[in-house]
RNA sequence: GCGGGUGUAGUUCAAUGGUAGAAUUCCAGCCUUCCAAGCUGGCCGCGUGGGUUCGAUCCCCAUCACCCGCUCCA
């Protein structure tokens, strides 16, 4: 089955429905595009989570983890960038009501507005009759600010004094901690940084299910190295990255890389290049992987004035690392394996009966068994097999309906394996493996049954 | 935030100015020894707040939410 032919209103509806993704709120009518993960949809971004930190973090002979705080002092935003930079100057046009950004306006103008202010672009725009792209009216609003951070006061007082941001991105906790992670764990460089947390955008258009909501979690690594290696690393990260997610069975043929070209790239990096992704609603970016040059952490060095140059013990050379950057947030990365995993199997096309599947790679999966009594007077001596399992994995206990409806149901949240116990299991003490993607069946000996599951599991 | 559309059980859809019906899901019982079975019974709904009206799920207003476009982004 094409992603193109999935539809968001299905996946949305399955995940409400099982338990992966209500909307937030909802007896309240909701609060726009909030998301709360339910019972199977906490494990299953806990896995995604999990299984990222494992490659990047675990597994990795350079990299080492980091939780650093939400709120941070604000002159941080002011070192970054983000006070300036998060500010769009958007404008509508009052005969079409269409809005467009003021600067791209300009821009598409032959003119760089880089460095104007909001009257200048507002006073060029009206002298020079610019008109709107849309209805070719030259009548616009002024010029209006969207920070796109959220702002809230430490303190019970609101004053502009305690004013603080919820961080925007994750990166700049990683960067303020350079210098003490460096010296904690006596890494040299090239040493990386990786951090899972929570992030938030006042987006001016969030949407597309949790693709882009204002609240949301990253998964984003910071890797400092030699001025002049950044380039051959960034190569390095992206194949690296790539591996990571056909690894975990996302399909080649719905992800594609695109390199920013050189007039698009952000005014730190100096090689950008996004991992896109073909969801129902179409391209989408998943991962965007930059070269940030030294840019932030020279920017904190200025603004701080706290040194942020490394020593070269082997070379004697004192420099300012450079920093390539793989971004990725958790929610998109989690509605991509779910696209990719969705299917549906046409397994009597008379009776119009179709098999709905998660294909999820079992590292992925909420469940990684089910066990399931052929009949209801089975359930009791059932319940040790599962017992056992659940030390081990979530495993899920179904004795409800029939054995056939229960397959299913498990097929629909993406359980690999599903262990029936029969009549004859009380008395030869073997139980039935079913594959959820073969749908082949084995007899293994309960004795047997953990090992078996344990190799089948491993990533 | 702007423009357009939509809002009835968990889901998919009906009907109606006199307070709603089906399928499916779910639950219970019977039956059933490996892939949505069958039978019986049961739970659950007019997004929210005002207004018009004798009376509103239906008409009007507001609000909230969702979808499509503009813009942005992990």
């Amino acid at each position: 089955m094409k992603n193109s032919e999935k539809s968001m209103e299905k996946l949305v509806a399955l995940c409400k429905g099982r338990g992966f993704v209500f909307p937030g709120s909802e007896i309240y009518g909701g609060l726009a595009n909030s998301w709360d993960y339910g019972p199977l949809g906490v494990e299953f971004k806990n896995n995604v989570k999990r299984a990222w930190w494992k490659k990047f973090i675990q597994e990795n002979p350079y990299n080492v983890g980091l939780d650093s705080s939400i709120l941070l002092n604000p002159r941080v935003w002011v070192a970054s960038g983000h006070v300036v930079n998060f500010n769009d100057p958007l404008i509508d046009c009052k005969a079409c009501k269409m809005r467009h950004r003021a600067d791209h306006l300009l821009e598409q103008n032959a003119v760089n507005p880089a460095g104007w202010s909001n009257e200048q672009m507002s006073d060029y725009i009206t002298e020079h009759k610019i008109p709107c792209p849309s209805c070719g009216k030259t009548d616009f609003t002024p010029i209006r600010k969207f920070n796109m951070m959220f702002k809230t006061h430490q303190g019970v007082t609101e004053d502009s004094a305690t004013e603080l941001y919820l961080r925007p991105e994750t990166a700049q906790g990683i960067f303020v901690n350079f210098k003490n992670i460096a010296r904690a764990t006596r890494r040299k460089i090239p040493f990386g940084v990786g951090q899972i947390g929570k992030s938030f955008r006042n987006e001016i258009t969030p949407g597309n299910f949790i693709f882009r909501t204002r609240e949301f979690e990253q998964m984003e690594m910071e890797f400092f190295c030699q001025p002049g290696t950044e380039l051959t690393w960034f190569a390095y990260w992206k194949e690296f990255c790539k591996n990571w997610l056909l690894t975990l069975g996302l399909k080649e043929e719905n992800l594609r890389l695109r390199d920013h070209e050189k007039e698009e790239l952000s005014h730190y990096s100096n090689a950008t290049t996004d991992f896109e992704f073909l969801f129902p609603f179409g391209w989408g970016e998943l991962w965007g992987v930059a070269s940030r040059t030294n840019f932030d952490l020279t920017a904190h060095q200025k603004e701080s004035g706290e040194g942020m140059e490394y020593f070269d013990q082997e070379n004697g050379e004192k420099f300012i690392p450079y920093v390539v950057e793989p971004a990725l947030g958790v929610e998109r990365m989690a509605l991509a394996f779910l696209c990719d995993a969705y299917d549906e199997e046409v397994v009597d096309a008379e009776k119009n009966d179709v098999r709905v599947v998660l294909r999820l790679h079992p590292a992925l999966a909420p469940y990684k068994a089910a066990v399931l009594p052929l009949s209801k007077k089975l359930a009791e001596d059932a319940r040790p097999v599962w017992e056992a399992l659940a030390k081990k994995w979530p495993v899920d206990f179904d004795e409800a309906g029939s054995i056939g409806k229960r397959y299913r149901r498990q097929d629909d949240i993406g359980t690999p394996y599903c262990v029936t116990f029969d009549f004859d299991s009380q008395t030869d003490g073997c139980v039935t493996v079913r594959d959820r993607d073969s749908m082949e069946q084995e007899r293994i000996p309960v004795s047997e049954l953990a090992a078996y599951l344990e190799k089948r599991l491993e990533y």
